[in-house]
DNA sequence: CCAGGCATACCAACCGGTTGGTATGCCGCA
DNA sequence: TGCGGCATACCAACCGGTTGGTATGCCTGG
């Protein structure tokens, strides 16, 4: 019993275009230096439908944040470091698989939420709250295997939380010094950083000798 | 021989007022979401004068971060830590002054250079060489000192210029998840994640069971 | 089964205000 | 008297947002 709309090629909605062109968009130029007609025009739909969507370019940027936010959330809880059996292994797992991510250039990989909290954290309280939520839950997806891992090695002076919201920390900072860099080199300087976490972990979780970092 | 302006009190051309008003006012929405009519009214000076002194925004932004980079150039090469005769104490105390310069609200402690390039590294290639110039002269100050706490701990699989662009990237993530909370906790989170990176080189260094981090 | 009433999705044209930028004039100092 | 350092006045393009309108789908009562 297929319904009544015989072609629907591949969905695409206006609304979810108009959010693929924000990711697109705000990952290269920011929130405020992109215009709804911009967003338009790279979605391929009209003013019209962009506010019979959105009732406003700020309620877009949550959206957008939303979007990203499980986007990234679904494809990290497929990941398969989620199945090795040392929770150590589980938290390196995880920054190896954000090095492997990081390629080309600074937009493909860089980060919706960390862009657009750093515009609009004052101008915007509804963006600012958005972006939080992407960033801390993408930290709190990490937690309980760093509890795991923590306990498992009797580190102390810090938490989980606190480490998780660390990873995040450096995640960001290295997608920053990232767009300080020409076209070719962005990527190699983001994940020599992501190293420097990965090091510090492996360190504070006695796995000493095993170094990636340069 | 005094110069011929005997009562400059807090100094005042219209150039210099501009750029403190850029550091501001990017500081605290970013730079596309600052105009030119709000950078004069906040510097106290016409449309005029601007473009009289440059000619354009962007190389407005341009100036603002070389100012930037001027003023906090200077003042971390007045910095106390570098009379410390041990250098890895130098590279701590470097981060504990980052660590004790934050507090109050986000845009008080944030950085410049890292909030514009975010946002036109891929539109202006001016503002990212200077943003790129700002950070990287930052780490560059801290190069040195690692070298030989480098060498005087015997660390290996990493270099001094690579550890000086961590510092960096920490203290520019850092402010991003600053920037995600709430004013009255934006402080504590910048300090936390500073504590990271002070326990990651305490335990290069092996100076473990110091840690403040929490 | 289908008529009709309403909701959803979308469009093209348009609005007032703001944008970055310019053209020109004034004015104190060397 | 000239010139650097501004101010005033202005502009075309663009901004976010609104308008009136159409095409189509869904639900309900007869």
């Amino acid at each position: 019993m297929i319904p009544n709309r015989p072609f629907r090629p591949t969905a695409a909605t206006a609304r979810e275009k108009l959010l693929e062109a924000a990711v697109r968009l705000v990952r290269a130029q920011g929130f405020a230096a992109t215009s709804v007609d911009q967003l338009c025009g790279e979605a391929g739909v009209t003013k019209g439908a962009f506010f019979h969507h959105f009732p406003s370019k700020e309620a877009l940027g949550v959206a957008a944040a939303e979007f990203w936010s499980a986007s990234t959330g679904a494809f990290f809880a497929d990941a398969p470091f989620h199945g090795f059996p040392d929770p150590v292994d589980r938290v390196l797992g995880y920054i190896d698989l954000r090095i492997a991510l990081i390629g080309g250039r600074a937009e493909a990989f860089s980060c919706v939420a960390g862009t657009m909290v750093q515009e609009a954290f004052r101008s915007s309280a509804a963006i600012r709250m958005a972006c939080e939520a992407s960033i801390m839950g993408n930290a709190a997806a990490l937690e309980e295997d760093l509890a795991a891992a923590i306990d498992r090695c009797g580190v102390s002076g810090t938490t989980a939380a606190s480490l998780s919201r660390h990873v995040q920390a450096v995640i960001q900072g290295a997608f920053i010094l990232a767009k300080t860099q020409p076209e070719d080199s962005a990527a190699d300087l983001a994940r020599e950083q992501l190293g420097h976490l990965r090091r510090y972990f492996a360190m504070l979780f006695h796995r000493i000798g095993e170094e990636i970092a340069s």
